[in-house]
DNA sequence: GGTTTGACCATAA
DNA sequence: CTTATGGCCAAAC
């Protein structure tokens, strides 16, 4: 399977009021180094099946995507989903979440 | 095949 | 706090 697909497989199974870093998930695909590629996916990403929203950099801050407006919108979503922002970014030590190994391992 | 690129990360000044 | 530099891996050309 692509590195792309599987970042989308392992972003869909992000529980709501949760968030990963980029080089979290990528450690999660066992690439610690591929967070760029991470990023990549998402831009990439099309369809919106994935709640691409739940995942920041590792400093709890919202990266800066080329797409105009999209920042805000990650905000208001995490938001809306119990996630606490303080200071402008995310409580990572709060909100972090720790995939299972069988989550990875049905993907 | 080589080269470029990028929603990143860590370190240093 | 900000800016600069190097490394990193996968995809696209």
């Amino acid at each position: 399977m692509n590195f792309r697909q599987r970042v989308y497989a392992l972003v869909r199974l992000i529980p709501s009021g949760r968030v990963l870093a980029y080089g979290d998930v990528a450690t999660a695909l066992g690439s610690p180094r591929a967070a760029r590629q991470v990023g990549y996916a998402l831009a990439a990403l099309g369809d919106d099946t994935v709640p691409w929203h739940r995942v920041v950099r590792k400093s709890g801050h919202i990266a800066h995507g080329g797409e105009p407006g999209r920042a805000p919108l990650q905000r208001v979503l995490l938001e809306a989903e119990g996630v606490v922002f303080d200071a402008g970014h995310v409580d990572m030590a709060r909100h972090r979440w720790q995939p299972e190994a069988g989550d990875v391992a049905g993907v």
